[in-house]
DNA sequence: CAGGATCCACACGGATACTG
DNA sequence: CAGTATCCGTGTGGATCCTG
């Protein structure tokens, strides 16, 4: 078995009936994914580095920012690009399909961007009210 | 402090500079929530009751559909009406703000099961040649 | 530089039993 | 019916050290 590391991050259907809708739940996964959408942003602009997206999202561990790389390729949404130089040099690249994607992906970060007072001020609300009970 | 089971899901920015980027990413990671984005479709045709959204989802439990629906609540995408009757009734439904979030998911989702052949299609070729390395 | 390997904690989610 | 309460396994992610 491969070293846990390099496996991907699963997001299968889950062998059960409904299946068009498990599967399309296994792709909104992939969404759901914080860095992933992070990540997908990044490289809308162009092909970016492995340490440039670590320091352009900031907070994830390299660990994750791999795991999440590996995943994107895997799903066909990013290539890697290797340059057999030294140092060493990688390269991560929307497809086409992984452009896309973006496109719906910003337009739901869009509405996150607009309305996330609203969503932030019903937070507060709620939890104030579930505080004082 | 509140039992653990009627806290909610949390997603909260994660107290960090870059905090705009935070806050918009503590949104998505909602829609990420699997159970969130199936609920938010389910309600888009109209009120649900508690037992009726199990059903349709098929395969969550309570537990989660509470927490799902708590999170969804506190969000103000959702509200909660009881019904004081005996056996008793909740309905939920979306907000308006919920409605608003439906439309940028329909579009995912729409994408999703648009390009969910050629995603499954990568998956299966990245995969075989993992293992037969 | 771009990762792989390991260890570890804890949050998430399932199963079950109980209640107004 | 619509939840709570509780126990418990496991997946997910962080931190750290190591390599081509």
């Amino acid at each position: 078995m491969k070293p846990e590391h390099t496996r991907v991050p699963a997001i299968q259907p889950l062998a059960h009936e409904g299946a068009d809708c498990r599967a399309v739940a296994s792709v909104l996964s992939r969404v759901g994914d914080k860095w992933s959408v992070l990540i997908i942003m990044l490289l809308i602009d162009g092909p970016r580095r492995f340490n440039e997206l670590k320091r352009m999202v900031g907070g994830i561990s390299q660990r994750m920012l791999t795991l999440t790389l590996r995943g994107l390729e895997r799903d066909g949404l990013v290539t890697r690009t290797v340059f057999p130089t030294i140092p060493p040099r990688v390269d991560y690249e929307l497809t086409d399909l992984g452009r896309g994607l973006a496109q719906p992906v910003k337009a739901l970060g869009q509405w996150a961007f607009e309305h996330q007072p609203q969503i932030q001020g019903a937070r507060d609300k709620f939890d104030e009210r579930n505080d004082k009970d």
